[in-house]
DNA sequence: CGGGATATTGATTGATTTCAATGTGAGTGG
DNA sequence: CCACTCACATTGAAATCAATCAATATCCCG
């Protein structure tokens, strides 16, 4: 294991993989992480990396999950992305990160130097496409969030969030949201009050029912579809 | 010059290159675009491609201007960036475009194919390197405009869009704007009217004139500054 | 020079924020 | 095992910023 960021305050044992195993992109990339990269834990809010900062490595969440988000000097906070468990990220920035990395909760990331994978990927066709996909789908990602933020009122901007953790969490039911309230507000770009009104409406509705904050059961899904616009 | 897209509708005959001659990433990306690039001119409002098309082409503005953006079933508009003359746009997609690109003006575009860009990046590293820069460059836009769209209010979007365009174009005093309100209110997020009183509040503010719609004299960019948080 | 699209300005409405109070639940220690 | 506690979430009332509806004004474009 090569020398790691000191601030990433890793705890370095391996983890129990939790991520998903399918997946076009999945092979080349996450063999690649396997290969060479090493399982980091971090605590709760701890940063994984600061915007501006030096990007020598590319991650991907093994359990737990990870926010990017950017800062207005008054302490405004937009939340780029979300990366669940399986998801890479890191990769989309130049020579320095365009935003900071945190931990939503202990979360486990594996960590894989930036120079290896890519002279790996110069060799290796497949890795090399996979990158591009992963880059190409981080890069689609923040389009479509683009359209939520920019176009979309506080009911389809929820509709929207829910349906793709849905999806992202296998279409489960289910669903159990690792962020809270204040992470799904800077996320949607709303307050928490409007986010906690808008899950009572939804569940008034009949689209979804809340059993507890952290836990939603998508009952109409269509529902959620025709809002998504 | 090899085929071109169907509804790309070219003249196909070469136009005097505005674009810029300075900037790290200036040489390696122009100069291929340069070698293998057709000019094609387009109509105000022409489609450049479509969401879902397949991704076969660089495009470089060579003058006017180009918007890119996504729209909602209803007609709800959001526009993802726009590009002027030297800027590169296009790469940042996987296989498929993730949005559409439109021409706001009569605008020219040096148009490249991927594929042969792409082989010349494996043998130049250089050109490799502008590749991988000017795509980060949008990502890092992206997330920049997320910011805006996401958590700032309609005078510090309009704020920030002024001096984006300032820094764009030399940061010469007097800005020529190449797209109407309708643009920049989807763009922003905002409506027409917001634009039209927000840009109102900002001459009064002494921090801009008006001399009409489309030029914007920028009297006191600190101003500006100061809102741009 | 005319005319239709584009932009500005005004009045009002409305969605979301802000301010405020209450509720809930996960984790801890007695 | 239960009660306590503190952070997090919900709910309510009022305020606010931007949207909407509406009426000119202006400017390109042909």
């Amino acid at each position: 294991m090569n020398k790691l960021p000191a601030k990433m305050n890793a705890t370095g044992h391996a983890v129990a993989s939790a991520a998903k195993r399918t997946g076009p992109a999945y092979s080349a990339l996450s063999e690649a992480f396997a290969l060479t990269g090493a399982v980091m834990s971090f605590e709760r809010n701890a940063e994984i990396f600061g915007e501006g900062e030096e990007a020598e490595y590319f991650y991907q969440v093994v359990n737990g999950a990870v926010r990017t988000y950017k800062v207005l000097e008054d302490g405004r906070r937009q939340i780029g992305a979300f990366y669940l468990p399986g998801d890479v990220f890191g990769l989309e920035a130049g020579d320095a990160h365009a935003f900071s990395a945190e931990a939503i909760g202990r979360s486990s990331v594996r960590v894989a130097k930036r120079s290896v994978i890519l002279s790996m990927a110069a060799r290796d066709g497949e890795l090399g496409q996979a990158l591009w996909t992963a880059a190409a789908g981080g890069m689609r990602a923040a389009q479509e969030h683009m359209l939520v933020l920019g176009r979309k009122n506080a009911e389809e901007r929820v509709a929207t969030f829910l349906l793709d953790i849905l999806r992202r969490e296998d279409n489960r039911e289910v669903i159990e949201l690792p962020m809270s309230r204040q992470d799904i507000a800077d996320y949607l770009g709303l307050t928490i009050e409007t986010i906690s009104r808008t899950m009572t409406l939804l569940e008034s509705e009949a689209a979804i029912e809340l059993p507890s904050a952290r836990r939603v059961v998508v009952r109409s899904p269509g529902r959620l579809q025709r809002l998504n616009a």
